[in-house]
DNA sequence: TTAGGGTTAG
């Protein structure tokens, strides 16, 4: 871009960091952040969560709670994204109380959290078998008007159909259909081996056989 | 103008 005459700005940089991130090239990316601070360009939030993406991607969840903080000294005050990515980070390396320490740190500094950060720690919580916490935090979700998803969605019906819990796991393809939801194909492939695997395989078979939503061919 | 999340079995 210097080449071309033109300056990048805080934005360049952060795409090109991100774009380093996304292809798994951390240490580079790392490099061109320190390279943006010596040329004199102020890195902003968002050039922050994005090196934080970075350490959750690598696993690296000391380093992520550390530049969690060192962002809070620089004054960059974390929100819920930056948040969301360390909590996710902590949930996908088994550190459940860690990052349920941060969910409440976010909720007492007045931030909402959104269905991304619930989806992560309801996905921890179901995979480690704390289906009671699960369900207490699924219901603090609803209380707090938080919109489940097709994430939120999909993570209950594997949860129900890993318990045996078919039923259960049929009624909340109901409660998505009344929300305008349609499970995909992964969701129904999870439900068919649920029952495959009770030897139901009469029921897998018609598992997809719903009334299909015809009104756009309706002339 | 730039940032975060999930799943099947074969």
């Amino acid at each position: 871009m210097l080449k071309l005459g033109v300056e990048p700005n805080v934005v360049t940089f952060s795409t090109l960091i991100n774009g380093l991130v996304k292809a798994s090239k951390f240490s580079l990316a790392v490099s061109l952040f320190d390279e943006m601070v010596e040329k004199g360009y102020q890195p902003d939030l968002i050039t922050y969560s994005i090196i934080l993406n970075g350490l959750s991607k690598i696993g690296d969840t000391g380093r992520a709670v550390r530049f969690l903080r060192l962002m809070e000294e620089r004054g960059f005050k974390p929100n819920v994204v930056a948040y969301g990515t360390v909590i996710d980070c902590l949930c996908k390396n088994g550190l459940l109380k860690e990052a349920l320490h941060l969910f409440s740190e976010l909720k007492v500094k007045g931030n909402r959290p959104n269905a991304v950060i619930y989806n992560c720690l309801l996905y921890a919580m179901c995979n480690l078998g704390h289906q009671e916490e699960a369900r207490r935090l699924l219901n603090e979700m609803i209380d707090s008007n938080i919109s489940l998803d097709i994430f939120t969605y999909s993570i209950l019906i594997d949860a129900y159909c890993k318990e045996g819990m078919i039923l259960e796991a049929i009624d909340i393809v109901h409660t998505m259909r009344k929300q305008g939801m349609e499970p995909n194909v992964v969701m129904y492939n999870i439900l068919v081996d649920a029952y495959c695997k009770e030897g139901m395989v009469s029921k897998a078979e018609h598992i997809g056989d719903q009334p299909p939503i015809m009104s756009h061919t309706t002339f």
